[in-house]
RNA sequence: GGAGAGGUGGCAGAGUGGUCGAACGCGCCGGACUCGAAAUCCGGUAUACCUUCACGGGUAUCGAGGGUUCGAAUCCCUCCCUCUCCGCCA
C-alpha cells in the first residue's frame, strides 16, 4: 500500500509507474473517489461534533431545556448513522482501489514488459555437456523410485507428490544445511505455522479469497493455508513498533508453502516444477528504510552462495517492471540449469518491498528521536526444497542415472550417491 | 470441548452511564539543585485521520465487531486472546 498522500502529490509518477508494471490501475479515479471520501468524513465529523455538544450540555441543563436537546440528539443520531452508512461505502471502494495501486520501483530497474526482457546480472558456473543424453528429473525418480506422482494424485489429487527414499532424505539434509547456513549468517532460525489468518495475508499483499487467488483457504474459518513463509514471518511483528537500535531483524523460517496453481498445467508444471504443496526455508528482514537496499543485496549474496556451494549452475536476473508484481521495489530471481526444461528454471526470488508491505502491516520504527516511520521490509528465498532438488538431481545425475549428492550435503545424507 | 476469571496509555494499575483520552505510581524527555552524579523538586510525555502558513481546532480509538442511550472504558450481544480447573490428545 503507498501513502495516499503521496499519491495525491505525485500522482503522475504513481500512474506511470503502474503503466511500467503492466498493472491496470487508474490513479485519476482514485484521487476522484479521495476528494469525495474526505467530503463525506467531514460531514461525518461535523454531525458527530455537534452529537458530542449536547451530550456535553446535558450535563449542566435544566430540566425544560432536556427534552429538546434529546430530540435534537436523537434527530443526529439518525444523520449520522446514514452518512456513515455513506462514508463506509466509499471508504471501503476506497482501500480497494488504494490497496490495488502496486509499489514504486528501484530507478535501476529494467523498464519491461514480460519475463522476457528480464535482465541477466551474472551466470554461475557453465552448463555442462555431459558425454550422454541428460535426464529430466521426473525420468531419474521414476528409475530410482523417488518420486511417486501417482499415488500423490490418488492421496491428494495432481500435481501432489510423495517424495521417497534417498530423495526425502535429501530434503532433509538440504532443510538442515541451509537453516545452519543462514543461522551462522546472523538470522534466527524459525518454523512457521502453515495457516494464517486472513489480516496476514492481506497484510502480506496476499489475497486470500476471491477468483484470482493462489491460496487455499479453510471453509468456516478466517484461515488460508500459506503459499510461503513470507506470509507469517511478516505477520509476525504486524501491529508492533520496533526500536531503532533493534533493526534490522532477520529471520530464516522453514515452512510448508501451499499453492493453488490454477490454470498452470502444461510443460511449464513438469514434474516438480510447480505443485500444490512443497517445503521453503524462507529469509524475512524487517530494517530501517536507510537498511533496506543495502539487505537486499545481502540476501541476493546469500541466496548466491547457497547455490555456489551446492555446485550448481545457474544465473542471476534483475526482474523488469512488467514481471515485478505489486509489491516488489526490486526483485532478483536465481535461475537454475534444469535439462528437463531445457533451460534456466527460477529456483529462488528475492524482493525488496521497502514500506510497501509494513504500511499494511501496520509495523513501524520508533528512531531515537521518538518519530515513528513504516519499516521496510525484504524477503528472499533461502531453498526452495522442490526446485532445488530438480536442480540437485538433474545437474548431478551420471551416465549411469544415479545421481550424486552435492558435496556440502553429504553430512547432513549420510550417503553420497543416489542409485 | 466444558466451567470460572480477566483483557484499560511504554509498564503497572484505578475507573461500573455524563465531571474520562482516561487517576496515582513507575519509566521516559526537558528543566532546577550539584563540580558532576544520585536523591529531591517543577514541567512534559498515546496513536491515526481531517483542518490551519502557523498557533490551534475537530473526529475516532480503553482486545475486535455490533447493539441500547441525548450521551458508553462503564450496560447488552457475538467473536478473539490470556490465565485457572476439568476432559481429550502427540
Amino acid at each position: 500500500m503507498l501513502d495516499i498522500k503521496y499519491i495525491r502529490e505525485n500522482a503522475d509518477l504513481v500512474q506511470k509507474n503502474a503503466d511500467n508494471k503492466r498493472m491496470k490501475v487508474n490513479i485519476a479515479a482514485l484521487l476522484a473517489l479521495d476528494d469525495r471520501r474526505l467530503a463525506l468524513l467531514k460531514e461525518v465529523e461535523e454531525i458527530r461534533k455537534e452529537r458530542n455538544e449536547i451530550a456535553d450540555k446535558m450535563k449542566s441543563v435544566s430540566a425544560e431545556e432536556r427534552p429538546g436537546l434529546i430530540e435534537r440528539g436523537k434527530a443526529l443520531k439518525d444523520s449520522v448513522a446514514h452518512k456513515e452508512t455513506e462514508y463506509e461505502a466509499v471508504a471501503s471502494e476506497w482501500k480497494t482501489a488504494l490497496l490495488a495501486i502496486p509499489n514504486m520501483t528501484h530507478p535501476d530497474t529494467p523498464i519491461g514488459a514480460s519475463d522476457e526482457e528480464n535482465v541477466e546480472k551474472k551466470v554461475f558456473g557453465e552448463v555442462p555437456s555431459p558425454p550422454f543424453t541428460p535426464k529430466s528429473h521426473v525420468e531419474l525418480a521414476e528409475e530410482l523410485d523417488l518420486i511417486d506422482f501417482e499415488r500423490g494424485a490418488k492421496v491428494a489429487g495432481a500435481k501432489f507428490y510423495f517424495l521417497k527414499g534417498k530423495l526425502a532424505l535429501l530434503e532433509q539434509a538440504l532443510t538442515q544445511w541451509v537453516m545452519k547456513l543462514m543461522v551462522a549468517e546472523g538470522y534466527v532460525p524459525m518454523i512457521t505455522p502453515d495457516l494464517a489468518k486472513d489480516a496476514v495475508l492481506v497484510g502480506t499483499g496476499f489475497n486470500p479469497r476471491g477468483p484470482e487467488t493462489q491460496i487455499y483457504s479453510i471453509e468456516n474459518a478466517d484461515l488460508s493455508l500459506i503459499g510461503t513463509a513470507e506470509i507469517p514471518l511478516g505477520g509476525y511483528h504486524m501491529n508492533e513498533v520496533i526500536e531503532e537500535d533493534k533493526l534490522p531483524l532477520k529471520y530464516v523460517g522453514l515452512s510448508h508453502c501451499f499453492r493453488t496453481e490454477a490454470g498452470t498445467y502444461g510443460r511449464e508444471s513438469y514434474g516438480l516444477y510447480r505443485v500444490h504443496q512443497f517445503s521453503k526455508v524462507e529469509l524475512f528482514i524487517f530494517a530501517a528504510p536507510w537498511q533496506s537496499e543495502a539487505l537486499h543485496e545481502e540476501l541476493r549474496r546469500l541466496e548466491e552462495m547457497v547455490f555456489q556451494k551446492l555446485g550448481l549452475v545457474f544465473r542471476t536476473v534483475d526482474i523488469c517492471t512488467g514481471d515485478l508484481g505489486g509489491p516488489a521495489y526490486r526483485k532478483y530471481d536465481l535461475e537454475a540449469w534444469m535439462w528437463g526444461k531445457g533451460g534456466w528454471g527460477e529456483i529462488t526470488s528475492t524482493s525488496n518491498c521497502t514500506d510497501y508491505q509494513a504500511r499494511r502491516l501496520n509495523v513501524k520504527v520508533r528512531r531515537k528521536d521518538g518519530s515513528l516511520e513504516y519499516a521496510h521490509t525484504l524477503n528472499g528465498t533461502a531453498a526452495a526444497m522442490s526446485r532445488a532438488l530438480i536442480a540437485i538431481m538433474e545437474q548431478y545425475q551420471n551416465a549411469d542415472g544415479s545421481i550424486t549428492v552435492p558435496e556440502a550435503l553429504i553430512p547432513f545424507t549420510g550417503f553420497n550417491r543416489i542409485g
